[in-house]
This record gives C-alpha cells, sequence and structure tokens, in this order.
DNA sequence: TAACTTAGTGTAAAATTTACACTTCCAAAG
DNA sequence: CTTTGGAAGTGTAAATTTTACACTAAGTTA
C-alpha cells in the first residue's frame, strides 16, 4: 500500500530545472523537444520537468526527472521558486501536447523551478521518455519556450547573476583545473558583459580561494597559461566570514 | 460547475506568509495561536497559512489566507520559495490538530512561503477562522514553531537581510515621513548588528533617495530630528541604472 | 622568421570605507 | 532657573578599493 502511494504521480505538482551549461565561451541551457503539431520551434522546446510522485521530495523530484528525460545524473539543483498562474498552461498546443501524455490534463500544475550549472564537457545529454532531444542552447538565442518556461528561464538566469555577485558560484562549471582566463570569461558569458583583465585577476586573486598548480596548458598556439584549482578550504572560511564581495 | 471548482481547496498545496513588522525598536514577525493540547507554547505558534483554492493565484492565496486569520489587508508579498519535504508535517500534535481542521489531513501539503515587512502602527492584527490569537512576536526570542515554520522563518529573515544589502528595502517599514535615526534603528533591528551614524548617513544620505522636510520632530525630550520622505521618483532611478549597494 | 594569439603584469587617480568625539537642542528633574 | 539626560547632528584623516589604461612574453602556425 505504501508501496503504491510513493509510485502515485501528484497531478498538481511538477519541477522543472534550468540547467546552465558553459563551453568555455557562451552561457548555455538544456532544453527538450517534444513530439507534437507545434507553430514554431520555440514552442517545441522546454526546459526538463515533469510532475512529481506523491511522497517523493521536490529535489529528488527534479534529479530524477532531469535524468530521465535528459540522463544528466547527480546534478546539484538549487531552488528558484514556485510558478504557480492558474493560467499558465495556457497556449492550445501545450494543452494538446499534455492530453497525449497526462493521466489528468487539466489539472492545475504548480511547479516548482530549479536551477544549476554545470559544465557541458562533463555531460552529454540524451533524450529519453518523453523528450525527443536534448541539447544545449545558446541563451542569448532563446526568444521563447513552451508553457512559462520562458519567464522561469530568466527568473532562473537573474538569481543566477545575482548569486554571482555575493558569492564565488560558479566553480562547479569549471573543470578541476582552469586557467583564470577561462575563469574571467565565464563571468563575462554569465553577466553579459565583459571585464577588465588586469582588474578581475587582481580581484579574484585577492580572495584567496584559487590555489596555482605548477602545471601549464600546452598544445595552445599562444603563451601557455598557469592552471588553478579552487581552494575549498580556503573558500570555506571565506563564506563563514560572512556574505563577501563578489562583485564584477 | 466553474464556481464549485473555483472555491475547492487543492489538498497538496498551501502558503504561508511570514509577515515582519518594525516597531522603531525590534524586528517582529506575525505569529498565530491554535487551539489544541501543544506540548510548548512554542509549538502552539504557526504562520499564518492555509490551502489554496484549486484555482487561485497563489500570490493572491497568500493575501487572503493572510487576510482570513490575521485580518490584514493588501499587504505586499514576496515570494521566499516552495517547502516540499515530505515529511514536513511529522510532529504528532500537528497531526492532530490538522484533523480537527482538514477534511484531507494526511494530505502531502507543499508550501509556497511569502514575505512581507510592514509598519507594525500600521496594522493591528486580529484573529479569526481557526487562530485563536494573531500577535507581533519579537523574532530574536522565537525558538521553534510549528510545522516547519521556523525554518520558514529563518529562511525569509535571511532573504530579507540579502535583500536590505542590495536594494532600499524597508521604506515600506517607514511612516510617511521619519528620522535618520529610525531609519537607521531599522537597519540594525533587520540586521542584528550596530552601525556608525555618521557613516550610516552619509551613505543613505548619498543615494539622494531621501528628501528633507522642514518639519521637525516635536515633544521629544531631546534635541528634534530632522524629518525626511523617501523620494521614490528618486528610486526609480537608481534602480533603472542597475543594481546598487545598499550594504552596511 | 614573421605573424598571430592569449598570458601576464603595474600604476596613478578617484572613490569609498572606516574609525572616531564633540557640540546642539530639547524636556524633565531638581 | 539651573542642571542633567538623551538623541541629533557634524568632519576628517587614513586605509582600502575601484577604475582606467598599454605593453611585453611565450608559445604556435604560416
Amino acid at each position: 500500500m505504501k508501496a503504491e502511494k510513493i509510485q502515485q504521480l501528484n497531478p498538481n505538482v511538477s519541477v522543472d530545472c534550468v540547467v546552465f551549461g558553459f563551453d568555455f565561451e557562451q552561457l548555455k541551457v538544456l532544453l527538450i523537444e517534444r513530439e507534437g503539431n507545434f507553430d514554431d520551434k520555440s514552442q517545441r522546446l522546454a526546459l526538463p520537468g515533469d510532475l512529481i510522485f506523491n511522497y517523493e521530495n521536490l529535489l529528488s523530484a527534479a534529479q530524477r526527472v532531469l535524468e530521465e528525460l535528459t540522463g544528466l545524473k547527480d546534478i546539484f539543483l538549487k531552488q528558484v521558486g514556485a510558478f504557480g498562474e492558474p493560467d499558465r498552461i495556457s497556449k492550445e498546443t501545450d494543452k494538446q501536447w499534455l492530453r497525449s501524455i497526462r493521466a489528468n490534463p487539466d489539472a492545475r500544475v504548480i511547479t516548482i523551478a530549479y536551477y544549476s550549472l554545470v559544465q557541458i564537457t562533463d555531460y552529454t545529454p540524451q533524450a529519453n521518455s518523453f523528450a525527443t532531444s536534448a541539447n544545449w542552447y545558446d541563451v542569448r538565442e532563446i526568444v521563447d519556450l513552451a508553457f512559462d518556461h520562458y519567464s522561469i528561464l530568466r527568473q532562473a538566469l537573474d538569481q543566477l547573476r545575482m548569486e554571482l555577485q555575493s558569492r564565488p558560484v560558479g566553480f562547479n562549471l569549471m573543470p578541476p583545473k582552469f586557467t583564470l582566463g577561462q575563469l574571467q570569461k565565464m563571468y563575462e558569458a554569465i553577466l553579459g558583459k565583459s571585464l577588465d583583465k588586469r582588474n578581475f585577476r587582481r580581484k579574484i586573486l585577492k580572495l584567496d580561494i584559487l590555489s596555482p598548480l605548477e602545471e601549464k596548458q600546452q598544445e595552445v598556439s599562444h603563451k601557455p597559461a598557469q592552471y588553478f584549482m579552487f581552494n575549498e578550504e580556503n573558500y570555506n572560511k571565506l563564506r563563514e566570514s560572512g556574505f563577501d564581495n563578489f562583485g564584477f
């Protein structure tokens, strides 16, 4: 009886995941495509998301759904918030699509959105379930999405930017070893503006949360850069001493 | 049929309100008391909150529930986030209490929390519905609450502090005219630390969002302070030019 | 060996932050 | 009417942070 309950979908609550990815050039976001008759491609694209099970933890549900639809596993997700406009499923094409996959397609659904940052090269999305594709899309090129997903995306991006200003978020966007140039590019991609190289370096190094490695870049057709790694111990010390100054 | 639907409670989704109030001395929060056999007073106290109706907007639901339980009307609320641990209703006294008021007391409930800031003297809470009292409590004296409301309160407070650092929140905590001393006390109460008077004044005045009034305090047994008012026009200009510097 | 590309570096001026102490004005008490 | 208590109001010097800005270094490729 309990086991049955656990596997019962809750028709009123879903989760959606805004997974940002960085490829050393642009900020991207992971979207799925769905089968159906959509007016244009933007309406075919959606954030990976689905209903939760009745006795499922919200965060776990987000991780499960993300894995089911895109194959991405063990992603650290952070809550953006709840989106619950009664008419958030108002587009006719979305309603039709829901009828094709849901037992209770007209139910009012509140969705809890989560976001994350990953390094694109660490993950290869694999579409599954009702997703017919799962791919990275340049954030700047997205003009609309299914349901209210475009506004969820914008809000997640705002929150990411906010967070980037006050904390050294985004180190999970970086490989274990990285150059300061790559780190700066990440900040520029997320903030959508360019930064002064010397000032950036001074500021980030003064925080004392990066440790230089012996190793240097190899086989690049220019002066090889020094590699750094994230010093977690110092980072924890820093955050204990209050919210700090990560503005660029 | 539609009308019926509208008035049907959604057994899975509730809203909770964290209304902070300021009385020129301390930061307080509005809590209700409930009937029942509780181990101690802290378990009798809860955030005003209840299930939403099935086709109700989340924010409107929060405003409605707040008014029903405490009489506070037209309060500007801001979302904190969703709280959905499957075991968030785990205390035996809470379960018992739910059985006494809900049709579906064992349903798994996800709650969306909202917070607000008001000036205590503007509102007189009036308990109603299942609230047997509705009163302001000093935030520093709260050690626990019903359900998971204590952790919701802490998170709302964190968010309020965060917001106070980056924006001139809290002007709605102030009467139309106020002194810089009162304003400083508000910052101190929310941030939980004391600030340097001269530095505070310099910083807040440089923002150019306060307009001095002719009027001065009267009948105070010390040098009367100048009154100021919030200059909304300049504030809007300021916020258009990006997130700013409200750290103290 | 020349051309190209990113890495890496310093400084001066301006702005902001921080720490700090005394006088002023009012009411209330004596 | 004099004293006292209490918050208002004010300036400065030192330290720190921010900002703007341009050239050399080290590797690859043509």
